[in-house]
DNA sequence: ATATCTTATTGTCCCATTGACCACAAGCCA
DNA sequence: TGGCTTGTGGTCAATGGGACAATAAGATAT
């Protein structure tokens, strides 16, 4: 971990900053997955003795000529291995004293890993990076507890109000599916009828005439989230709300 | 315009930094503000050579030991003199070549000036800070107007689902007001009757037991926005909505 | 084959909210 | 006094959501 796309919070003093990049100012990821119905978010474990047992997001340094969104997915690649990810900016932090050596501002992304990569994820990379429960995270370096409690509060609303949510389902999904992610994100319980309902209306979901196989029990028609049709229905004034 | 504390995009070549700040990084504001039911921002006369006729945002660079928000509170306030403003970060912006000279990125904030201090406000300064209609806004320097456009998406937005819209009226305020300022920044026409109702029912409003004055015609009653209220029923799980 | 279990899917009832619209009240002005 | 403008209160039908019952479709156990 000492090469130049080393993130910023490997180190800690002195402040080793590689060649190229712009001083003073860092990425941060904010990966969200789901795993059997539970939110989990990406962290990577640190390993010199400043930090021994804490994890941080996973960031690094934006290089001079490369414009930010570039910058989070390169890391984001360089990390997982990962290209096909749902990727937005969330905010930017930079309290006077949130990183220890210099003035560092971040800018945090946060993204939306699907079903499909999930387990890939992981694997791809060290064995310090891991899913953990967003109900039950670890202590983390800086300020990076602040940035995960707002990007949570932030998907939360986002889920609500976008339709972006298929993001971390596979790409054919089942309706109960869907509702279990909704729970999982808002913490929930959602009526199945009601919200079967309320989603099918909103004709956002296109039938795969497929099953699910593999299940021990009726299987459920599978669905694809429509993004033409959103966009249709976007422009004409149509607005996703859960 | 030659001091410290001049923005960044006053100058073009070469590029003078201040002293004491972080290079490369620079605020710019977005305010709101209404004037005769119409939504206005506030820009600034480009003087240089360069840049002549065009506008920008009011913005300039943060300093090394401030906070973000501290650092849009303090420009806002040598721009207009106005301290009392609701100020919240937009997003960060960061296209590659966006400033000529140097690789700038730049943290947009917006702000909403109530009508008490609306006519201050470009009274205060200089003679090339104004308000333009965001319905005829002149052509603007580097990436301002992706900013405005941006800003404005998310001013309609939020305005919908957070409460902020009280920021741009007076103090106290008429239900008639608060129902312009809805249709001046969604652009739309609502109907009285059922806009009174909707809002007097999530009781947020209190009575001032107070008229109007100076109309030729029936006064209205005068409210005020509870924002104790309103932490109350945010924290019991209710969710304003338009 | 039949019962049983689990989940999928459809249907129904009730109530709160919304939107369109009407009617009257209050105050100013000519 | 009457006419004008705006404020305020009401009706009514359509809509949409929440609670919940009922049935259908598979899989598995007996």
């Amino acid at each position: 971990m000492q090469n130049p796309a080393t993130p910023p919070h490997s180190h800690v003093e002195p402040l080793r900053l590689p060649q190229n990049v712009i001083k003073a100012l860092s990425i941060d990821n904010l990966v969200f997955g789901l795993d059997e119905d539970e939110l989990k978010i990406l962290l990577v474990k640190q390993t010199d003795p400043m930090h021994q047992g804490k994890w941080a997001l996973p960031g690094g340094w934006i290089r001079y000529d490369e414009n930010l969104r570039d910058a989070a997915y390169r890391l984001l690649e360089e990390l997982t291995g990962v290209k096909q990810l749902y990727l937005e900016q969330l905010k930017t932090f930079g309290r006077v004293n949130r990183f220890p050596t210099e003035r560092v501002v971040t800018i945090a992304y946060y993204a939306l890993v699907s079903a499909e990569h999930y387990s890939l994820v992981a694997g791809q990379s060290a064995a310090d990076v891991s899913w953990q429960s967003v109900n039950n995270l670890p202590e983390l370096i800086y300020d990076h507890a602040e940035i995960v409690q707002y990007g949570i509060k932030f998907l939360r609303h986002q889920v609500c109000h976008q339709p972006i949510g298929f993001n971390l389902l596979p790409e054919k999904f089942t309706l109960l599916q869907l509702q279990a992610l909704y729970e999982a994100i808002l913490n929930t319980k959602l009526d199945k009828p009601n919200f079967r309902r309320k989603i099918m209306k909103m004709d956002l979901l296109t039938a795969c005439n497929e099953k699910q196989k593999g299940v021990p029990h009726r299987a459920a028609n599978l669905y694809r989230f429509d993004s033409e049709t959103y966009k249709q229905l976007t422009e004409s004034g149509f607005s996703f709300e859960i």
